[in-house]
DNA sequence: GGGCAAATGATAACAGTGTCAACATGAGTT
DNA sequence: AACTCATGTTGACACTGTTATCATTTGCCC
């Protein structure tokens, strides 16, 4: 039970549920939670919850979303002071890695409720993209001039497919959780695209 | 329903449910299929699984190893005929997405129920095992003579990050589905570590 | 301020699930 | 032929997401 302003009404429940969400799928493996078990942490009825959110689907598309926010604060902090651009991608790249490692079950349910491309283009978008266009943005001016856009393209897909597929296998145990390693494997494919 | 062969007991009740289970699994977004479902499906009661498999999680991690199993075959079959050990290293990289690609529920299924690296180790693992140790097995192969040992397993994780990421971002819609970027981001990175 | 509509909450119920305990049936062995 | 054990069935329990219906409160308008 957290934050109750005891009446009938709630006050600010949608925000409330969002936050006991966060806290209950922190203790979950798979990312999981059920409306029922947040609503009765919340201390409100099964389906109060269904004022504020359609199904379940959005709940956790919602909580989902939370998480890319504090995952473009904890990118944001690790780019910052970093001049050199290269730096900078290599640290938030390497803070994408740190975050899945530090909040398994929430990265796990972000993964499942990534925005698409096509959410990107349309900026049919709360927020959640920001995360995800660092990366790319930082990518953008790392490779300023090579020969065609389709290289750069490739590049751009390799970075966050190394990324991503970093975080995934480590949360899955077919990657030791090791931090150098893991920062390793990032700065070199940083270092590869800058030194040549 | 498929194969029944009439009568109180089934014959070979396992294995038709695993059948069934893939079938099912097929026709679902999320790689997930319930107990009782793929029971009825079989012409069977909803309990009669759990004379073969102790609880779902185990059921749904047979299926999962039978598609390690066919990603196996689709690997080796892409590797086959490739003489230069980094076109094979290519080939099978390259055949693991495409799998993801061509079975994006069970992908998603195997995914959540990959060995783990101390299954690999332990040798827990009944033949799932193939399919991710040909991809390293190539990659040891194709560096013979790294520096050291560290820069190795260092490039070896890129692979495996690079390949699963790519497959598991495609799913998701952050990637588009265009096979030839996808063998081209594949292909370079082939081609940086063997060139060097 | 009184009254009313909309927003927000609660209750009861339905269909569906994973799982267990108890029982039924058939196959294989001696 | 009788017994045993693996295999399949029935019934039940606790739980879930979701809907329909009813209750309460808030905010606004006169």
């Amino acid at each position: 039970m957290t934050k109750k302003k005891d009446g009938y009404h709630h006050g600010d429940l949608r925000s409330a549920l969002v936050k006991n969400g966060l806290k209950l799928v922190a203790d979950t493996e798979d990312g999981d939670v059920g409306l029922r078990e947040v609503a009765r942490e919340t201390g409100v009825s099964a389906t109060a919850v269904y004022r504020h959110f359609p199904d379940k689907d959005a709940f956790l598309r919602a909580l989902a979303g939370a998480g890319f926010e504090m995952l473009y604060d904890a990118q944001a902090k690790a780019a910052a002071g970093r001049a050199a651009k290269d730096e900078g991608f290599r640290a938030i790249g390497q803070a994408y890695v740190h975050f899945a490692i530090d909040h398994p079950p929430l990265f796990r349910l972000m993964s499942r409720y990534m925005p698409s491309a096509d959410d990107f283009r349309e900026g049919r978008l709360a927020k959640g993209n920001r995360a995800g266009r660092l990366l790319t943005d930082y990518l953008a001016e790392l490779l300023p001039g090579e020969e065609n856009e389709s290289k750069r393209q490739v590049a751009a897909i390799q970075a966050i497919a190394l990324v991503h597929g970093l975080a995934q296998l480590v949360l899955g145990g077919q990657i030791p959780k090791d931090r150098s390693l893991i920062d390793a494997a990032v700065d070199e494919f940083g270092s590869w695209h800058h030194e040549s």
